[in-house]
DNA sequence: GCTAAACCGTGAAGCGGTAGTCGGGTCAAC
DNA sequence: GTTGACCCGACTACCGCTTCACGGTTTAGC
């Protein structure tokens, strides 16, 4: 059994923050000592467990008492929309950092590369002592072991669909051996 | 002159929000009618108009007054500082969506990398022809030219918030020419 | 046995940035 | 003079805690 502030020390919360779970009956001690104190058993423990890596995930404290009532049936929907919910959040603070980026006329902060364009990207693999030839066998790696995240790739640098899907079917065709399909200069135009 | 609610419809704001703005003492309408209701004049109506841009920036109401206050002579520095916090803010996100989407067993379809991870990515850079020592150099220009979207970059590979940071700190060391900072099995562990 | 520190309890208030609600006053049109 | 749209100030609610105040309990050392 634990008291109150030794629990609240394991898991990195404050006193407060046990206390006012126990009030809303989010997390409620099994047991009361003599002099009224609570008392937290394992079981609470683990609860608090529980709790702790929802709330990591920015669930609310409803959402967690839904999550922990229906006892793991079908979790996954209330997962999802906070998924949803937490893509659409981190689009409006893009949004914000796009306006403010405007106002301190710095380069748009833009995708979730923000401050990344292919420029900076090519000059950066040059420096590191790139040359076209590796930048294409690279493209055709990543092309050949994570097709979707090549995609995504691209499209962050700011290139667009069009393009992007052009490079990696050059990409895929170099792959297999055509010689024909070697152009470069789409890598870095 | 413009009376509260009209003002307030024109910005997309509610009639409470400028209240509050007043009670703040934000933006105080500079008349009233006979009847003592609000009139807000044009000079009003600029300021409210340079307020709500930078609350679409996500500014809290005490950095918009100083900002008003010191009339556009170093407003540079409170921009600065909320962009940088933007930035954190986002990350946190990220995180967030990482740990829902492990509950889920998701690929990770919220980082710009998705089902791509550390070992994958330096394959396919080894696979292109690249060594340590030209991986060391990408590093730290990577760190030199755009330090949070290389942060965003570690995390996306799955990296955690300590060592993306220990990556980063060698990054800048070595940048500097501090050759006991050659640690090269830290970029490839 | 005494004291001091560290713990425990309860209850209330506060934070930000609104949204909404209350009872009552004002205005223009019919 | 009445209807209905608008306005007023003052109030409450929201979230996830934190802080404060005040008093009782446990623990350690002397």
């Amino acid at each position: 059994m634990y008291r109150i502030t030794e629990l609240a020390r394991q898991f990195g919360l404050s006193r407060s923050t046990l206390l006012y779970y126990d009030r809303v009956g989010l997390l409620s001690p099994s047991g009361r000592s003599g002099a009224d104190y609570r008392l937290y058993s394992p079981a609470d423990r683990a609860r608090l467990e529980t709790i702790c890596a929802y709330r990591k995930a920015g669930l609310t404290i409803e959402d967690i008492r839904s999550l922990l009532a229906m006892e793991g049936d079908d979790t996954s929907e209330v997962l999802r929309r906070r998924l949803k919910e937490l893509g659409e959040d981190i689009r409006d603070l893009q949004v914000k950092q796009r306006l403010l980026a405007g106002m301190l006329r710095i380069t748009a902060a833009g995708g979730p590369h923000a401050d990344m364009d292919k420029e900076t990207w090519i000059a950066m693999l040059r420096a590191a002592g790139m040359d076209d030839a590796a930048m294409e066998r690279w493209h055709v790696e990543f092309e050949r072991r994570a097709p979707e995240a090549h995609h995504r790739f691209l499209i962050s640098l700011g290139i667009n669909e069009t393009e992007a899907l052009l490079i990696r079917k050059l990409s895929a065709g170099a792959g297999k051996g055509k010689e024909e399909n070697r152009r470069t200069d789409v890598f870095q135009p």
